[in-house]
DNA sequence: ATGGTAGCCCAGCTA
């Protein structure tokens, strides 16, 4: 077993792994990261497209997919010890996440839900946020995903426009701050450094830093074009390795996107 | 104030 010095994680909400293919091969090609996370690829796991990704170096899938809505995988070149879907309180019927146990490191892709359906909805999307937090206590924990949370108002181009919204209603906020108070490497905290020239995010001895930093969002709603919002993050827990992670935001301007881009997060073990 | 898009697959739900 050779011992892996840094590990390459790309997180993607693609909104359906079939359609975003041209896509997820250009990540492949121009970023090669070992292990990519895919939230809601919207197949059942015998339309997954198997063979795109083993033809690309990727032998090793673990999927969760169900019909139409939702699916999560992680994709990864390095084979699993193990891998498992359960999180505590996630029903089964929703196909939200999946974690796989990597060279020693346990990696989630986890699919939060939106809440707006109904008051049960987004009670469920505050239990989910707990459960994340639960799950990586103890371990050390690299969990990727889409949480449908902007932490900060400086998370939402236009905050205004976005007030009392499930994406950023102060409880779901504080669900997120439990998990950044967890113990956590806090990769969403460089957004503020972004903003606020004084806190210096181009400083060398900043262990995170993003590739484009006027450009923080990583969902639009396709409908709404200059409104972005940052709900996607990648976390660690129980680990304090140098690490840097970026926004791609470019894939937003590629021939059809999805509402989300990826996250990178190159970490040194 | 409303509706605007995209993906599932062909009606209407989800985001």
């Amino acid at each position: 077993m050779n011992k892996i010095k840094s590990l390459k994680v790309a997180s993607w909400n693609v909104n359906s792994v079939r359609v975003r293919a041209p896509l997820i091969e250009k990540l492949i090609k121009e970023e090669d990261p070992d292990v990519i996370l895919l939230q809601e690829t919207k197949c059942v796991d015998a339309d997954f497209p198997r063979e795109f990704f083993q033809d690309r170096s990727y032998e090793h899938l673990y999927i969760s997919g169900q019909k139409s809505y939702n699916g999560v995988a992680i994709i990864s070149k390095i084979k699993a010890d193990s891998y498992s879907t359960d999180l505590k309180n996630n029903t089964g019927s929703e196909a939200r996440y999946i974690e796989a146990e990597i060279s020693g490191l346990r990696i989630a892709s986890a699919y939060v839900p939106c809440g707006n359906k109904s008051d049960e909805a987004y009670e469920y999307k505050k239990e989910f946020l707990s459960n994340i937090n639960t799950q990586m206590k103890g371990s050390k924990f690299i969990v990727g995903g889409d949480f449908n949370v902007a932490i900060n108002d400086l998370d939402i181009q236009t905050p205004k426009k976005w007030e009392g919204s499930v994406l950023c209603r102060d409880d779901v906020r504080e669900k997120m701050h439990d998990l950044q108070k967890s113990n956590f490497i806090d990769h969403a905290k460089t957004l503020e450094e972004m903003y606020d020239p004084s806190k210096s995010i181009n400083k060398e001895n900043s262990n995170t830093k993003s590739r484009d930093s006027k450009m923080p969002f990583t969902w639009w709603d396709y409908r709404r074009p200059n409104e972005g919002l940052r709900i996607d993050y990648i976390f660690t827990s129980e680990m304090n390795n140098e690490c840097n992670l970026e926004t791609l935001a470019e894939y937003r301007w590629l021939e059809r996107p999805s509402d989300h881009v990826p996250l990178l997060l190159e970490i040194k073990l």
